[in-house]
RNA sequence: GGUCUCGUGGCCGAGUGGCUAGGCAGUGGUCUGCAAAACCAUCCACAGCAGUUCGAAUCUGCUCGAGACCUCCA
């Protein structure tokens, strides 16, 4: 198969042609979560996203070393507890080890993730366990001349910069000047010369407990540094693919550009792309917003604004039925759909393994496959491979009516096809279903609809209904078919 | 205020200068003792105004509306 991936680049706001630096090589670095809480819709959103790139980029041969940190320490917070350490604060108000809530909701993370079928990454680095390397490229930048050491802590040099290479703003099209004049009052500022410039090492305060000892004094790295150093540490300090959330845009990505060019001489990455937001009620839901829905919630139904309980794969279906540069906007109805979606769309999938084989086909396999990979090659344009995968689920229907007939070469096509763009790059997975998980209740049931279908035998139509509406009533599904009724809990 | 993005049928959500995705809901069928389920078929659209064009929902301009970033955020 001919390779012709685009991909959309923010760098230069169009689409481009996807050109490996080493292939078969590729790599590819997403900025992960910070684990001080657990993790939302809108985390999903990434790891779903840039899962179907990994998975796609693998099924076409290359080998991808795919790196997404856990960010444990930095991001200042700008509320109260100004310069205090997110990860920090947490801990002292519950008064655990920060490394102890790290690993609470890094697992949880994990356990979010695994559920949602997404892939782990090739390496997932901590910031906490890079401390040297975020400290060696700051010493680089400042004898680079692009830093300046104040109160014991190290400043970027923005204006410096610009002056000197022009790129400051060049993926974020902020323009300098416009900054100088719109950023926001922020408590440390004297110590800088320019108040957009930002801290690649910040001095720790006494009370602060997640410290080290550098060069500069005790302190900790500024708030874009892990990603620099450890995409560098682990791709090289010029790798294909940066992947994260429109919102990591400014400040974060223009930062690591900023830092990596002063310290290497160069750019780091040859494409970035930015999934877009998850939005509900057409706002953005966020931690700082306080609207957000955790994955558990949704999972378990367990929060005000769910109608009822959704499954991983019914999340992941209602994100990737969304292009990941659109937003997505959450609503029960909208889910609900998906869910609907999804069931159908598995169903015939499971269809499939039984279809009768013609000796001619009437259906057109190979352009089904020709216009799946398109959609793919266009972007990871998910939502048209799904409407190409329901034309898929429209044929093998027809096929199992007897309206369409295929022969044995397009079956085996057929499920090639499926496997391929269902299961390997989509990742859905069939999530077994909870009938049956308890024997005595099935023989029970088994036996009510043995009676059933005994009265109905006899046309004892009043008896046949008082079973089935009984049997609903204690939340048994009921569903007949040609063979008999097949039963499930709801 | 600055920068940027978007506005598609009842809901969600793709896309292209003309052949007008897809899902859910609705409607009509098939099946069924009835129902449910399932399957098949099908209606409904491109914020408003003006312009470019043989032709625009798709290009340009304006108006209105929504959102994101500018501060930690996926």
């Amino acid at each position: 198969m001919e390779n012709k991936l685009v991909i959309y680049n923010t760098l230069s706001r169009k689409k481009e042609i996807f050109v490996p630096i080493n292939a078969p090589h590729v790599g590819m670095y997403v900025c992960g979560p910070t684990v001080y809480g657990d993790a939302h819709l809108g985390h999903a959103r990434p790891g779903i996203t840039f899962d179907l790139v990994f998975r796609y980029l693998q099924h076409l041969d290359y080998k991808v070393r795919y790196v997404r940190n856990i960010t444990d320490v930095g991001h200042l917070e700008n509320d109260a507890d100004e310069g205090e350490d997110k990860i920090a604060k947490k801990a002292r108000l519950e008064k655990l080890e920060p490394m102890e809530i790290v690993q609470y909701f890094t697992d949880r993370y994990h356990k979010n993730m695994d559920q949602l079928n997404v892939k782990k990454p090739s390496i997932e680095p901590r910031a906490s366990g890079h401390i040297i390397e975020q400290m060696e490229m700051v010493k680089k930048i400042l004898d680079n001349g692009y830093a300046y050491k104040s109160h014991g802590s190290v400043y970027f040099d923005v204006e410096k910069y610009h002056k000197k290479t022009g790129k400051y703003g060049e993926l974020s099209g902020r323009v300098l000047d416009d900054l100088k004049s719109n950023t926001r009052e922020l408590s440390g500022q004297d110590e800088k010369r320019n108040p957009f410039d930002f801290a690649i090492w910040k001095n720790a305060a006494p009370e602060h407990i997640m410290r080290w000892t550098s060069p500069w004094g005790d302190g900790f790295p500024g708030w874009h540094m892990e990603c620099s150093a450890m995409s560098a540490k682990y791709l090289g300090e010029k790798f294909d693919i940066h992947g994260g959330g429109m919102d990591l845009l400014f400040p974060h990505h223009e930062s690591e550009i900023a830092q990596s060019q002063a310290a290497n001489g160069h750019s780091p990455v040859n494409y970035w792309m930015h999934n877009n937001m998850v939005t509900i009620d057409g706002q953005k839901m966020g931690k700082s917003l306080g609207n957000f829905i955790t994955l558990d919630e949704f999972f378990s139904g367990s929060h005000e604004f769910l109608n009822q309980a959704y499954t991983p794969m019914t999340i992941r279906f209602f994100i990737l039925q969304a292009h990941y540069r659109s937003t997505v906007d959450f609503s029960n109805e909208a889910l609900k759909a998906a869910e609907k979606g999804y069931k159908r769309m598995m169903k015939a999938v499971a269809l499939l393994n039984d279809i009768k084989v013609s000796e001619k086909s009437t259906v057109d396999v190979i352009s089904l496959e020709e216009k799946c990979y398109a959609a793919m090659n266009d972007d990871f344009n998910s939502p048209v491979l799904l409407s190409h995968i329901f034309e898929a689920v429209k044929m093998i229907n027809s096929i199992n009516d007897g309206s369409e007939k295929i022969s044995k070469q397009d079956f085996l096509k057929l499920k090639t096809v499926i496997n391929a763009f269902v299961f390997e790059i989509l990742g859905f997975v069939a999530e077994q279903k909870e009938s049956g998980s308890n024997e005595k209740l099935g023989e029970v049931v088994e036996k009510l609809l043995a009676l059933r279908q005994q009265a109905k035998q006899n046309k004892d139509y009043k008896t046949s209904d008082d079973i089935r509406d009984a049997l609903i009533e204690a939340g048994i599904k009921i569903k007949d078919t040609r063979d008999g009724a097949e039963w499930s809990v709801e």
